[in-house]
DNA sequence: ATCCGTTATGTAATCCGTTACATTACAGAT
DNA sequence: ATCTGTAATGTAACGGATTACATAACGGAT
């Protein structure tokens, strides 16, 4: 691979002209100009950006890390990172971690290394005190998935707000018996969402059965495992609120399989409003949220954050929509 | 941010040992490692592996290029890739390019100027004499969908045969009047499937009606499109073969909103069995890939060409397999 | 006491750019 | 002819690591 050295020794000229040439161009002849262009076509040489980030000590990378990719939810919130972020010339890498801390550590260890400029995570499977310590002084954002102990700016809907909306939806609708699939105590959302069923079905002054709340996750074998285990208790309550889209189309798929239809002997309400939702038979009530806004806002703070300012506000709360389909009918 | 000098210097050692110690630790005396590990602790340093890399001439990371993660299939694929990665202590970043070719030249930037080892390429939206031009000598491998004017190893399934024998079930079924959902030229994957649907339709003596094959893309609103159009004309098909599940699914859920059900009044059959192809109502006969193995024996490649070895053999098809779910009856 | 071979450590070159600063050339002013 | 300021270009330091090579220290053999 050529160097900035062959460039310049071809083309008769200093490795600053070459430089000159490659970035600014100012204060350069036309003529000198011409002479190290063509002496970089010759040479097919493209600049070692190792070297250069290593001097201008900037990337202009980011990094999104998220635990997986096969939850469509995310690719939205990811192309509203991605558009904002070519707005200022940076370009967005994902990382996936699978859940698994040991990767995630790895792509820590990116950031803290410089790899990249900073990082918007949107899952994280790592304590937040952790985080904190590893990353301080690191350009972060957090979107969708918020720790409190991990003090940085973020951006995400009201998920207990949300919750208490969907649920009290479903209420209204005549539904006395819900249960709840969650993805248990690990996620921030899933946590927040569950309280805030809680909190509805107690001021409606309906009981919780702790046997239909179940937290298997919030894919879409989560949702078939916890249908499974809700049909394996005798009796089936009139409704279930599902964490997830996906979480919701699991669960409707394997009550179907056991001739329990959707939504005619139970409902089935999810959340993100995902494509899914609206293609899935039935389609699925779910409560939307802004995915591509929460990914371009999250973006614009982080960009701030790497110009050195505390972004304002730094938490963003955006807004939610319960979005009717035909997976919750009225009770009758 | 503290540097390696910064660490000698309270250490009271040399940079060379401090990097000794950071690396394979040999010929140092515990006594001095213990010093210099301190000396880290207390200063929080990471070694900046711009740095490193520069100096080793390799980054360990390798670039994953796809055009969208909104469609579940590369995510296994991703997964197998990454699996065999880590394996090597590689790390996997994913480039998204959303079929814009200006992002993706973005890429080929990274690849040509060293900032990643190499890259599986699951799609491209370039032609594949520019690729071969930009990227002469860095490390490649293309999986799934292949460009044969990008001389790279790549591993795959036969689409074509695939699409044959997917096509010659339909027939089996009794399926006389069958359309195809493809996603035009752009993409070899769909043109060989519709290559395979064409030639075993005039070899079983089937007309094609153009009107029934139908161009609109790979996702769901494609599927959904499609079906619009279809619903257009008159005259239903008995089946349509689609080029994905994802379009698949869309075609389905649209047809069932003009009260048109699958597989009753019309059988509809996918492509890649995605997890979606289980879940959807009805679950969807398709054509399974081994979305893992290709991902895994694609990095194996990959691997061969960083070592500086050719990769033999240099092109894998993998075998296929149609998964009979509920979209296709047979014509009564 | 001398020499040799390890072992432990240090010095400095190197990777490849960018950029502060130095130098040269030249046009215009005096 | 001399001076000054600007434009064009070059030289070399620098970013932060790794590593080839040099050196020092020390134990053991002669």
């Amino acid at each position: 691979m050529a160097t900035i050295k062959d460039v310049a020794k071809l083309a008769g000229v200093s490795v600053a002209t070459v430089s000159r040439v490659l970035n600014q161009g100012e204060n350069v002849q036309p003529e000198t100009e011409r002479k190290v262009r063509s002496a970089i076509k010759a040479l097919r040489y493209s600049p070692n950006l190792l070297g250069r980030n290593l001097r201008r000590r900037e990337t202009r990378k980011i990094l999104v890390l998220l635990n997986t990719i096969s939850n469509q939810f995310y690719s939205r919130v990811v192309r509203g990172i991605e558009e904002c972020a070519a707005e200022q010339e940076y370009s967005v890498m994902i990382g996936m971690t699978h859940g698994d801390p040991k990767l995630e550590r790895n792509f820590l260890e990116m950031l803290k290394t410089k790899l990249m400029d900073g990082a918007v995570f949107l899952t994280s499977e790592l304590d937040g005190a952790e985080l904190a310590a590893q990353l301080q002084g690191i350009p972060v954002v957090q979107a969708c998935e918020v720790q409190s102990t991990f003090p940085t700016p973020w951006v995400s809907i009201d998920n207990r707000r949300a919750a208490c909306e969907a649920t009290r939806y479903l209420v209204e609708k005549g539904h006395r018996q819900i249960g709840f699939f969650g993805a248990g105590d690990t996620y921030g959302s899933s946590r927040q969402r569950e309280e805030g069923f809680r909190l509805t079905m107690e001021g409606a002054g309906l009981p919780i059965r702790e046997e239909w709340v179940l937290d298997e996750g919030f894919g879409v074998g989560a949702g078939i495992r916890a249908a499974e285990r809700l049909l394996e208790f005798g009796s089936l309550p009139d409704a279930v609120f599902c964490v997830s889209d996906t979480c919701a189309a699991g669960a409707i798929r394997c009550l179907a399989g056991e001739g329990v239809l959707v939504p005619r002997d139970i409902s089935v309400m999810g959340f993100d409003n995902i494509r899914l939702s609206e293609v899935f038979l039935p389609s699925i009530t779910t409560t939307w949220q802004p995915q591509y806004e929460i990914g371009y806002k999250a973006m614009e703070m982080l960009l701030r954050l790497i110009g050195g300012e505390e972004p304002s506000p730094n938490r963003l709360v955006l807004e939610h929509r319960i979005i009717e389909r035909e997976s919750v009918s009225p009770k009758n």
